[in-house]
DNA sequence: CACTACATGCAACTGAGTTGCGTTAAGCTT
DNA sequence: AAGCTTAACGCAACTCAGTTGCATGTAGTG
């Protein structure tokens, strides 16, 4: 086991396989860019950082590739409360999904995660019968490094 | 008072003039379609029914009016898990917020409010001192009808 | 009633994402 | 290991939602 982290690389691509799909040099570089990712990258960020590994990949792989993923439930695609323009933004699918608070005066994106969100899912297919197979909770405000500024400027 | 229902028309027109935005005939027209609206309508759709009353009305100015209104917290905009391209729906924003459900096969919009749902929300402002501004929790699955009828077919 | 600042309409533009198609290469099959 | 088939790739052209610049029109003030 030469991956002693939490989240060794290569578990995306694993789990990419397992589902029979075809893998490629272009495609390797692509996943390997969303799961070493330190923060929410769009599709241009994600071609950025793609071509640093393999200047010859081409903006629709990265789209064609990330529709998969999505279609497969690998990542989830994120709004982010449209802060900046009308892109996307992606992220490998969590064991426990989060909730992203983004600050409109600062730009920061949080995560938080909570019982009561696991405890409201689970009423929303239960008392409205729905199948729930991909959720996104997104909250727009202000931080609390904003708040407290704010009474000074 | 002409008018016994619950939500009177006007009431989105007044609270509009209330914040001291200048009223013209296009504002007017677009208002009180998004007013009366039974169903979640995008910007093209606002317009068709704008144009109806009034087909001078430029799509430039449904777009303007609509970004106001969303500044001034009077509409939600939402983008109801992107089923349809990636256009962008519109509601009055309503007394108590709630949860939004697309069904991923038959393409019903279902809404559901909760207890839960408020509580949450207080958590976050809470725990995070996070100040919410605005929040949108749009859930992708499979309405009731659907899963019962999926296993028929 | 006149003035001023803001709203409108038009046309041109932007930016994210998609499609069609000829070429390339995964990963089976033997 | 070579050949085969089917899917993925790269490129260019396109779509679609929404935005911007600017000349003209008009709401609301005084």
């Amino acid at each position: 086991m030469p991956f002693p982290q939490t989240e060794q690389p290569g578990r995306l691509q694993a789990e990419f396989m397992s589902r029979g799909l075809r893998m490629t040099r272009q495609r390797k570089t692509i996943l390997s860019v969303v799961e070493t990712a330190k923060q929410h990258l769009d599709a241009a960020g994600i071609l950025r950082r793609a071509q640093k590994v393999d200047p010859e990949i081409d903006r629709v792989t990265v789209y064609r590739t990330l529709n998969l993923l999505k279609r497969h439930g690998l990542v989830d695609e994120l709004d982010l409360m449209h802060l900046q323009g009308e892109k996307h933004y992606y992220e490998r699918r969590p064991q426990r999904d989060h909730i992203h608070m983004a600050c409109l005066r600062c730009g920061k994106i949080m995560e938080f995660e909570s019982d009561l969100f696991d405890r409201l899912k689970g009423q929303i297919q239960r008392d409205c019968r729905f199948h729930i197979v991909v959720s996104r909770f997104e909250v727009g405000g202000y931080c609390a490094s904003c708040r407290s500024a704010s009474s000074n400027d």
